[in-house]
DNA sequence: CACTCCGTTGACAACGTTGTCAGGGACGCG
DNA sequence: CGCGTCCCTGACAACGTTGTCAACGGAGTG
């Protein structure tokens, strides 16, 4: 004889409250009532509501809860990344899983891969599922999207990059300080040609490092070459290959600020090739694994991704709890690492021009 | 004048399909038929509900239609790994993302942490949430909780880690056969005493790259010893000092290979430390980024996490769909890359004893 | 012309749960 | 003893959606 489901016909579906309100022979209502550990049930219908839970391996449903109940909380929420596959915003992801962990909370995630229409599908995903907030790294220029998007009341904290349009918190790494200390870093061990390698401009960390190493230069009172600043490298082939041809031209930069992991690595690659990995200094911003066992080891601007992860899931769950202080700007520290390849100083014998 | 909303008090609220028919001046229905694309609604209703629904900015509620839908498809699978931010496991996340969006379906993480009351919590969590189906790098030695767990026809498939008392797909890589690859190679550059350095042999993966290993010894006529087998080698600060222990005794081996990638990077630390990263030859398991730029370059047995992420989605993907054949084995090649550390030879010197 | 068939539409119940409310019984107080 | 109060319990409606079914009207058929 197989086993009866007490339900209609269905055989396959879970067990539901009906079911187990039957079993303990008590109300629905009340089945929900234990469920949900209210008060004011006798001890004696609670052993035997638990005791029919286990029996059938009742589980409740969330969805059909969350459904019915008046704050409609669904115990998601959403974070939306460049790309969960990528070291820094792992990090962040695991961060905020820890947070929401603690509160029972689930997170869903998505890639967004720099293409503002992903970003738009998937905050179009979220809001069908009515997450209960949304962190979000931002690609596209502009969010007010989200105005009409979300819930009025889903709270939305941008992380890494600002959002635009919309309100929300803000966690950000301090990316101008941190690029202004690395260039001051190089002008200090005697650099004066320093070259600046980016990522897209478009990208407002790029964009901010960018400023905080002209600022940096400003500081000295050197002059910014044009020459020298190079941006749109996306890849690390592209920064290995770009920096290569930089040091086939007339008087090349003593030091190198790159100012993303990729572009460290590719500028990395391009120095050993040219056999000057231990003649031209570099900072690299955004710490990596093993910077230390290169040789030389890599000096870097470290970021805190753990720092910045806790900082926007707490600051989300302030939200979703009610607070309705202005939108506020988490500012996350960033480090001078030295290591060995911010600290080579430039060949006296090369002129300063 | 606020802008009022057409269903009751509770103003906050999303508007609702019954908004959409008013404004449309259809039945709820027929919204919902539009909404859904069916056929056989007349053009002109069809322009009338879409127009009602871009006024409202209305957004379906996809728990609501999950809990009245035949199927009860609630478009969401969970993947639960040891750590979405460690890389092995980040990448092979990103390759899950990738195939979930490419058919509309949410992916809810979950980190175990080798702890196996977090994966009976996660799975709990899970089964509330209804998911279409579960990927998971199992932690605990035994998964036959999930029968009473999960939905009867919820698939499962084991990731990296091989499920037991519950059926599920598997996606492994070929660990065994990588590990014996590995030791193989450094045999064939000419070492004898070669040490096996493991993660805790309770770990599957730990446990069938050390009988890899001593399968590539037994090929060679080796007889193994206890004092160059290392286990539970948890952290990279833990494999670094056991290393140095092991080469601070007699009859140090030559060549060492390391299970996996915290225990490689520590190995390399403590051969720095020794002195003796141009000596001693190391074969690693698992790629990490950045192996190639050390000096010597490490040589490693890699898997394709990726690749393994790809496999296990479209395997839980195709069970969804309604695959009904029995479970299946898929096994993830490992593929060795010489790069320098693997081929570091034994002191002519150094007496095979 | 009567009949069937099909495309189109809406009324209604139902999914599994919680909010609301009312009822019954025990208890305390005047 | 009457009355109000509190604890406990269950009946019922409702959350936003889809499945089912019946009804309408126009076209096609005998």
């Amino acid at each position: 004889m197989a086993p009866e489901r007490t339900s209609r016909g269905r055989g396959s579906g879970r067990p539901t409250m009906n079911d187990v309100a039957k079993i303990a022979k008590v109300s629905l209502k009340t089945v929900s009532r234990v469920v949900n550990n209210e008060e004011n049930v006798s001890p004696l219908l609670v052993a035997q509501v638990r005791s029919a839970i286990e029996i059938l391996n009742y589980s409740p449903d969330i969805g059909a809860s969350t459904l019915r109940r008046s704050d409609r909380r669904t115990e998601m929420i959403a974070l939306l990344l460049k790309d969960v596959g990528n070291p820094f915003f792992a990090t962040l992801h695991r961060a905020v899983d820890d947070e929401a962990r603690d509160r029972g909370v689930q997170v869903i995630t998505g890639s967004l891969d720099e293409c503002s229409k992903r970003e738009r599908e998937l905050a179009r995903a979220i809001t069908m599922r009515r997450a209960d907030g949304l962190i979000m790294a931002t690609v596209s220029a502009d969010q007010s999207y989200l105005a009409s998007e979300l819930r009025v009341d889903t709270p939305v904290v941008f992380v890494d990059r600002p959002g635009h349009g919309f309100p929300g918190d803000t966690v950000l790494a301090t990316n101008v300080l941190g690029a202004t200390e690395a260039t001051r870093h190089l002008i200090t061990h005697g650099h004066r040609r320093i070259a600046c390698l980016s990522d897209h401009v478009r990208i407002p960390t790029a964009k901010l490092r960018q400023e905080g190493y002209l600022a940096g230069l400003r500081e000295a009172g050197i002059e910014p070459e044009d020459r020298l600043i190079l941006s749109d490298l996306g890849s690390e082939a592209l920064a290995e290959s770009r920096v290569l041809e930089l040091f086939h031209r007339p008087d090349p930069p003593t030091a190198l600020f790159t100012g993303q992991n990729a572009v460290t690595v590719g500028a990395v690659r391009a120095l050993r090739r040219l056999g000057l990995h231990r003649t031209v200094a570099l900072v690299g911003f955004d710490d990596f694994p093993l910077a230390d066992l290169l040789e030389p080891a890599i000096t870097v601007v470290a970021q805190d991704p753990a720092s910045m992860g806790r900082t926007a899931a707490q600051a989300l769950f302030r939200r979703i709890d009610g607070d309705t202080t202005p939108p506020a700007e988490h500012w996350i520290p960033t480090t001078l690492i030295r290591r060995g390849s911010g600290e080579l100083r430039p060949d006296p014998a090369d002129p300063p021009r």
